[in-house]
RNA sequence: GGUCCUAUGGUGUAGGGGUUUAUCACGCCUGCCUGUCACGCAGGAGAUCGCCGGUUCAAAUCCGGCUAGGACCGCCA
């Protein structure tokens, strides 16, 4: 029997025809000689009826079908009677009378309900994902997931982009995450890496005359797992010849406007706003700000000068900064107890304190109030507070105090529920550094990657302080979380020689590891940039979710293994052999994983 | 590598030394039921309280270790 249409997809036009439906019983509810089942499929759910006054083995069937059973139905679709309209079904208005039911397959009592708001264990979820996949919600979010690759393929083809597959199995290069590696049978103690990005391969298919390449292409990364983090993640990326970093960004916004229109069905404004990485750091703490909401970091250097509060003085003389945001009804909102919680909190981003007023209608109230009794005004006013609000301070460093107060400024928004929800903030961060200073390495290393381009009136700096370099890259921030990112890359082999010895690498070693593209770079290559947008979190935040897990088929948990494989997993001496390969596992390492 | 949190029937939970035969809800099984859609009603099964050790007359409960999971810092060009 061949399927008529989906059970989510019947209504009123199919009244009084006859229909053949496939799908999972969702629900049974026998009333003795009246059986109601509850027909499940992708598009949705339909009430099946049946009764001997329909057929008396069809009824005799239902009364043996249980959850998740694999059934098809052959019925006729009715009105419901007037009292039966169910309001809260999309198919409610319906029903199909069944004159014969088939069990395709039984199945056993799963272990959590297929239906939303379930709060199993993600452990549980992972384990049973087939079925945690069955559940509206998560097909809603691969749906989106789908709708936002079917959209990038449209728009990028439109603008004569070409789609172009590049190696899984390539070459470890230093700089960057952990590889995942692979070994290599025909080379004995020889490694393929997978790789990180497609960065150099699509910089050479520039080279190549491509001149627009777009890949939705998987990324592997050998780091530990975040909720926006995953070891294997997806990438839009994109390269594009003869265009300066403006243009890219235009373009971007196209693929953005269209993806966000038909994905969601949002009106994405153009041009997004831009703010350089200084103005980001100095508003918002942060190379991600979250521009849903404001509160943004005040300067308090000049209003708490002098005040005789020790910490603030002395931190000022060393060249720090005291800054501070304003809590909006904060006063009341946050007890002492709570703002404790939050400098135990942001110690871990090396703040040594988190210091606090509030604003009263008799002044400024606080353990430090004492020493700001005159500069309540200016102090009000450098911090752009008012009556009731709470006032936070961190001294420190500039990094320390972006880091705590951008912290604070988005857990605290998240607290006070000053975020809208529904919308969805892009902005622009451009004018990066260079390069920052790695405590790890005691050196610099590139803060994007070592192939972006200085600012045009940086270059001489590439050559006597080339850590006060700008670049031309540029990231595309949404709610508070990095999308994606790019820059103009270098075309020109004296620079690319530049920055590698900026990142103190020898000839010989920038050679080595590079020099198959640099020589590349000889061979008449045109000036080039791209980007490439981050997938996974992309349908993340149009779906809504707070975990990339929620729209990938099947994730690695937090630790990085796979509950339903198991993977990764040992495997056969034999296979070890063919790869030349002996494990040295020392006594006290972890070797077995759950369930071996 | 580090910090914090969690672990009790299939699922989610209550219980924080002995009134426990371990609570409740959903689910599951049996029976009844012709308008349900969180169906209802009656009955039933189902847990060595994550593992190991310690304290104690007595441990699901207190302590230690381990394991697993989650969040975060480091890490993620």
């Amino acid at each position: 029997m061949k399927r008529t249409t989906y059970a989510g997809s019947v209504d009123e036009s199919y009244l009084g025809k006859e229909v053949v439906l496939k799908g999972w019983v969702q629900k049974r509810r026998d009333l003795g000689n009246l059986i109601f089942i509850d027909l499940r499929d992708r598009k949705g759910i339909v009430q099946l009826v049946f009764s001997q006054e329909f057929d008396a083995d069809a009824l005799a069937s239902a009364d043996t079908l249980r959850s998740e059973y694999v059934i098809e139905a052959v019925g006729k679709v009715v009105p419901r009677a007037d009292g039966a309209v169910n309001p809260d079904m999309k198919t409610g208005k319906i029903e199909v009378e069944v004159h014969q039911v088939n069990i395709l397959n039984k199945a056993k009592t799963p272990p959590f309900y297929i239906q939303d708001d379930i709060n199993a264990s993600d452990d549980l979820r992972l384990k049973y994902r087939y079925l945690d996949l069955r559940r509206p919600e998560m097909q809603r979010g691969l749906l989106i997931r789908n709708r936002i690759t079917q959209a990038v393929h449209r728009y990028l083809d439109s603008n004569e982009f070409v789609d172009i597959e590049t190696p899984y199995l390539t070459k470890s290069t230093p700089e960057g995450a952990r590889d995942y590696l692979v070994p290599s049978r025909v080379y004995p103690g020889h490694f393929y890496a997978l790789p990180q990005s497609p960065q150099l391969f699509k910089q050479l298919l520039m080279g190549a005359g491509f001149d627009r390449y777009y890949q939705i292409a998987r990324c592997f990364r050998d780091e530990d797992l975040r909720g926006d983090r995953q070891p294997e993640f997806t990438q839009i990326d994109l390269e594009m010849s003869f265009m300066t970093a403006k243009e890219i960004q235009e373009m971007t916004e196209g693929l953005l406007k269209a993806v966000m229109k038909e994905a969601v069905d949002f009106e994405l404004k153009t041009p997004i706003p831009r703010i350089t990485w200084n103005e980001a750091m100095d508003r918002f703490g942060s190379d991600k700000p979250d521009i849903r909401f404001a509160m943004e970091l005040h300067d308090m250097s000049e209003a708490v000068k002098d005040g005789g509060f020790k910490v603030f003085d002395s931190v000022l003389e060393n060249g720090g900064q005291v800054k501070a945001i304003a809590v909006p009804e904060g006063a009341k909102a946050y007890s002492r107890k709570q703002i404790d919680a939050k400098q135990d909190y942001i110690k871990r981003f090396g703040a040594k304190g988190l210091a606090w007023v509030k604003v009263t209608e008799d002044g400024l109230q606080g353990p430090i109030a004492k020493f700001f009794k005159d500069k309540t005004g200016s102090i009000k006013a450098a911090a752009e507070a008012h009556e009731g609000d709470l006032i936070l301070f961190v001294a420190d460093k500039r990094k320390v105090v972006a880091d705590s107060l951008g912290y604070l400024r988005t857990s605290i928004a998240k607290e006070m529920d000053m975020i809208d929800k529904s919308a969805f903030a892009f902005i622009w961060v451009v004018d990066w550094p260079l390069f920052e200073y790695s405590e790890d390495f005691e050196r610099y290393i590139a803060a994007h990657h070592p192939f972006t381009m200085p600012n045009e009136e940086d270059l001489d700096l590439l050559k006597t302080d080339p850590h006060k370099c700008h670049a031309q890259s540029y990231d595309i921030v949404l709610n508070g979380y990095e999308l994606g990112g790019g820059s103009i890359r270098i075309h020109r082999r004296d620079i690319q020689e530049q920055m590698f010895k900026a990142l103190d690498f020898t000839k010989e070693k920038a050679e080595e590891q590079f020099g198959w593209f640099m020589e590349a770079l000889d061979y008449g290559f045109p000036p080039h940039g791209g980007l490439a947008l981050g997938l996974d979190r992309f349908a993340m935040l149009l779906a809504g979710k707070d975990n990339i897990r929620e729209v990938i088929a099947y994730p690695k948990n937090s630790k990085a293994s796979e509950p339903l494989t198991n993977a990764p997993s040992f495997v056969s001496g034999k296979q070890l052999d063919e790869l030349f390969l002996k494990p040295e596992i020392p006594a006290d390492a972890k070797v077995n994983k759950p369930e071996e």
